[in-house]
DNA sequence: TCATCGACCATACCTTCGTGTGATGACATT
DNA sequence: AATGTCATCACACGAAGGTATGGTCGATGA
């Protein structure tokens, strides 16, 4: 199962060489994997794939952009696809840079080709488990979005451990009112178990570090 | 805050190069870090903090043993000290390699001093960060070594949300025996309310993976 | 053998939770 | 003006949770 790359995974790989991002392209078609090409960062930015499941191959020596902080700014651009870096000239300052930002690899070149489809193909598993718990987590945010100013309040309390009285007292209600807060807020959360809404907020609390 | 090395902490400098180990060893000193020498990973095993808090300044070339093997070894080993690797001849693929196995840093010699001492406090930063949630984590363990097998079984059950009622049909019990075990597990973990529990509960999957 | 501990259960009692009914007032939108 | 949402509360009832009392049974260990 981890050495099954999904056909439905693009690997976009940015290299103004266009001979290198050929030969590559065919290297990972030939085992099984869609891939695309550009000449630029520009040119890669302007797809429209970029929220599909996939992986991005970098080249760091590139016309305009640098490879490096190009792999920066793909956070503030909202790009979450894991990023390989590759270069002709790199040294060990700039893989480290690269690694502690969270690259799945650096491959000098040449490279062997097994190098880069080994390194594809954990990438591409990497996309897949981010994406399975992003899932999760959208799905929470975007439950959460429904509630209520109040409901937000009360729930935070619930998910803290404390009773009904006690969070009435709190925020200064009846205990009437915090239940139907509580019980709103577990409806449109779609908690099935007090159990399910504290795992939800601690998801909640993740996504805000 | 962040760049307020303990003093309690201790950089364990292996290098079989004696004079770089000295020179490293008063560059930490002279910004207040405590550090000590050893000239290969034997005699840096035989020591006996290295429970305490710190780091570890591995050099890749040493008599014997290799830096990024013993890096990796020391998972099975039980040293959890942050790694920094540093190198007279290292290439691309060992720093990648390094860095994957969840080194620090990885410096190239020669290296600015202020480059270590980054790298360094970097390290222990880490380290008291892991100290803090493993800390935590061996708390729980250690009270959930208390449980007994029923507890444990209802407890598991509990924290997936269940009722008491249910957890009493799965096993087979009464809904007051169920209660029984609920609540002494409740005691004996410390958790003062169900979202304390839950959240014990999944410290100690954590700590399974 | 006696003590201890884990597991089990009944009965009883109280607390906490969840929900429904019914109602009021504020504010925003249509 | 009408509609809708949010927020609030009283009263009430049944479900679920928590604890205590008191007792049985079997295994383990001093």
């Amino acid at each position: 199962m981890p050495n099954t790359p999904n056909e439905s995974s693009v690997v976009h790989i940015v290299d103004d060489d266009v001979d290198l991002g050929d030969g590559l392209s065919s290297v990972l078609r030939s085992v099984g994997l869609n891939a695309k090409t550009y000449r630029s960062t520009q040119e890669f930015l302007r797809a429209d794939d970029l929220d599909a499941p996939g992986c991005i191959v970098l080249d760091i020596r590139l016309p305009g952009t640098n490879g490096l902080d190009f792999q920066e700014e793909l956070v503030g651009l909202g790009v979450r696809l894991p990023v390989i870096l590759m270069t002709g000239h790199g040294d060990i300052p700039m893989s480290v840079r690269a690694m502690k930002a969270g690259a799945v690899d650096f491959l000098p070149k040449p490279f062997r080709d097994q190098d880069m489809i080994d390194a594809v193909t954990a990438a591409i598993n990497r996309d897949r488990l981010q994406r399975a718990s992003e899932q999760q987590a959208v799905a929470i945010v975007d439950r959460y979005a429904t509630l209520s100013p109040r409901e937000r309040e009360v729930m935070a309390l619930v998910t803290a451990g404390k009773m009904n009285k006690q969070i009435a007292g709190e925020l200064g209600l009846s205990e009437v009112t915090v239940k139907i807060h509580r019980g709103a807020g577990m409806r449109k959360m779609g908690a099935r178990s007090l159990a399910d809404l504290v795992r939800m907020a601690d998801t909640l609390k993740d996504r805000t570090r």
